[in-house]
RNA sequence: AAAAGCAGGAGAGGUAAUCGCAAAAGAGAUUUAUUUUGGAAACAAAAUAAAUCUCUUUUGAGGAAAGUCCGGGCUCCCAUAUGGUCAGGCUCGCUGGGUAACGCCCAGUGCGGGAAACCGCGAGGAUAGUGCCACAGAAACAUACCGCCUAAUGCUCUAAGAGCAUGGUAAGGGUGCAAAGGUGCGGUAAGAGCGCACCAGUAAUAUCGAGAGGUAUUAGCUAGGUAAACCCCGGCUGGGUGCAAGGCUAAGAGGAUAUUAUGACCAUUAUCAAUUCUUCUUUGAAGCGCCGCUUGAGGCUGAGAAGUAAUUCCAGUCCUAGAUAGAUGAUUACCCGCCUUAAUCUAAAGGUGAACAGAACCCGGCUUAUGACCUGCUUUUACUU
RNA sequence: UGGGCCGUCGCCAAGUGGUAAGGCAGCGGGUUUUGGUCUCGCCAUUCCUAGGUUCGAAUCCUAGCGGCCCAG
């Protein structure tokens, strides 16, 4: 399972602008960071539809492993784990949301990755 | 026989289905824009383009994709007619061949290791010059500490002879990684390639080989090590930049240069417009929005041809990843392989599909990582003779 | 993706081929009724790892491993 390319996130742009104005949720392994959709931010990319939808987008540190292929895997388990608890009806939500790992050793901790991922997701109340 | 370790080899399970992701092609639907036709008009139909959705088909990671250690392609900037020379750079450095090129590969030579099979080698020059060689030692490149010698010369004592000086020596001792080729015999006052035999090297000549070199003969010809110290010799090489290279798509302002035009005979200077180059600013953006972007020194097959081989040539066939916060995943069934249970065998049940690891402009090498399998070697344990 | 720097005792470090300085910490002794201060002694053996050059490498050369920083 992974993200179609209507839900990810795309651009330089996107990213600076997440990470000056947005809400940050802080775990012991990630931090959520949530912002308000600009789709003005989009309209170089020529796809104007989905530009207000609700966007995802997960970023793994080198420091959590320097293997490319650990990071791949954490990355999908992240995606099907979310795509499994998500609805069509969420669509119209206007929020884009970035995961950020932080450093640390994640090879034995799948489960506990997995629960925080969801205690935070219900802390921010967006789907609810 | 089993286990462990080391080295090398080929290879990196297959088929089908479901869900999901990416790319390409095709079909259909919706929306918007433009054009054409019909019409008095509303509008209708068709075509094209863009965006979105649905469906179908095809394709979708490696031997190292890694390290970024070399060599190229491609790219722009600087220099430049072309060629040569010099500087700089180079872990380039036995010979011949291969290659687009290489510091890579193949074959040979020499040396080292080994009983052998075989394995390894950065292998030009130390009488072109300079530097360094701690401690020890007389001395680290040309000297004499302990020694050995009185055949020669001088002096003293004097019967032979002894002592001292001038000397002669490099055999012995000691020092050290290293001390004027080594061992033995002769020779000598004592010694010394001083002479001889054998061994190591060097040079000349002859001969074999395409060459590095090999073999033989002759000549006493033999002055430490270090160039992975500077350096010398020969060879190669324009320098930098790396796809975040570079190019394309809006508007405005300034600068530079040349050409054309105007006025003047010309030059110079001034003005204006266009082109070219370039800098800056603005806007949501001008770093993947689009191109470069995947057909290439390409892959596969051929007991094909040439060659010892690397490799080249020929014929046939195929198009087989192009993402951009970055696609290749999950589940099930069968076959195949392995393991365990059980065991005379067959059959059966269960488990497992791993290790290293993820394309990011593209090729050729090198290096490093790697489970199970095959081959070889070593060690340990058990059994038999 | 590209580029640069570094690795020496538990920590900070000096060391440009010839026995691996020094400080802090630690351990032991002395001084003190005891502790601190002071003082004396001890403490690297695989200089990140593996090869090579050399009579001799922390140092020179090659390959790897690990860490840090920069560009955007």
């Amino acid at each position: 399972m992974a993200l179609p390319k209507r839900m990810r996130l795309q651009g330089h742009r996107t990213f600076k602008y997440i990470h000056k104005n947005s809400i940050k949720y802080y775990g012991k392994l990630m931090v959520l960071k949530i912002a308000k959709s600009s789709p003005q931010i989009l309209e170089s990319h020529k796809k104007f539809n989905f530009a207000n939808n609700f966007k995802l987008a997960i970023t793994i540190s080198k420091k959590v492993s320097k293997k490319s292929v650990v990071r791949n895997k954490i990355r999908r388990l992240l995606q099907e784990n979310f795509l499994k608890n998500y609805k069509k009806e969420y669509n119209h939500i206007p929020y884009w949301v970035l995961v950020n790992l932080k450093s640390g050793s994640f090879c034995n901790y799948e489960t506990e990755l997995l629960k925080e991922f969801q205690t935070l997701f219900y802390k921010t109340g967006l789907l609810k």
